[in-house]
DNA sequence: TGGATAATCTACTAATCCGATAGGGTAATA
DNA sequence: TATTACCCTATCGGATTAGTAGATTATCCA
């Protein structure tokens, strides 16, 4: 199940990237505009700007903006920053990779085989869709 | 995330379908040789058993046993069992679809566009995937 | 045929964790 | 000085993962 961090992260990204200038946008504007509660939106683009994906600026006239071109912005990193693993399991992931507690051998393990497959599909439609994809 | 009730499923379907005779297997057995706490394997074959997914039979030699052929067997039918809707979100779903509160047109929606695609291609691995594939 | 046994079934309960949200104070900028 | 991002803390609810106790049912054997 996707997390309401980072659904509500994707769509404040998107209404970033549909304006046509890239000047600071203050949280509550995006709040209002696509119904997200600002202090939960708040926790969110902070997240968003550690990851490198967004800049942003203090005071009046301050707020957040896109630091690259939206082109430039894969789901791969946007889906890592806020969802954590892209795997729905720690034992097939590629970058935060843990090993089963329960599992004696990671190669014959039946769940293994599985969610590497699911892990893999699931990574070509993250890094084949950047955020120009999602605009419109 | 997988859940560690999906993952134990799965785990004892394979164990299932890996023996030779389709014989009833206790709940002890596949508990013992999966690493499984006995108790909570014991609602999670319970749960694929009315999902038609399983057979029982009490008493002495009692146990677990598959309804159908491993090759039968289809990962939709058993993630949907045990781990819900296959969709990362509701709006989404093809068979637990449910409206989104904070979104005013779903087509426009940067999010349900990108999750159509993640359904689908976890989709297609899930169809193409059969409780035989996972053994060996 | 009937009772002992072995197993499934059902129902509570508890602990833990995580997601989502709210409040209040601090720091930086125009 | 007003405005806005930034940061820390606390709470509330629900899902997950178990653990415990007992009922129920089917099978076997005397």
């Amino acid at each position: 199940m996707l997390s309401k961090k980072t659904k509500y992260g994707l769509k404040a990204l998107t209404f970033l990237a549909n304006r046509e200038e890239n000047c600071p946008v203050q949280i509550s504007e995006i709040a209002k505009s696509e119904n997200i509660s600002h202090k939960f939106l708040e926790s969110i683009l902070l997240t968003l700007r550690k990851a490198g994906l967004l800049g942003s600026k203090k005071g009046k006239g301050g707020g957040y903006y896109l630091l690259k071109e939206p082109a430039d912005i894969l789901m791969t990193d946007v889906i890592r920053s806020l969802e954590g693993p892209i795997a729905m399991v720690p034992c097939v992931s590629l970058n935060f990779y843990e090993k089963c507690d329960d599992c004696p051998d990671e190669n014959a393990c039946s769940v293994h085989k599985l969610m590497i497959q699911v892990r893999d599909s699931t990574l070509q439609v993250f890094r084949n869709t950047s955020l120009a994809d999602l605009t419109k």
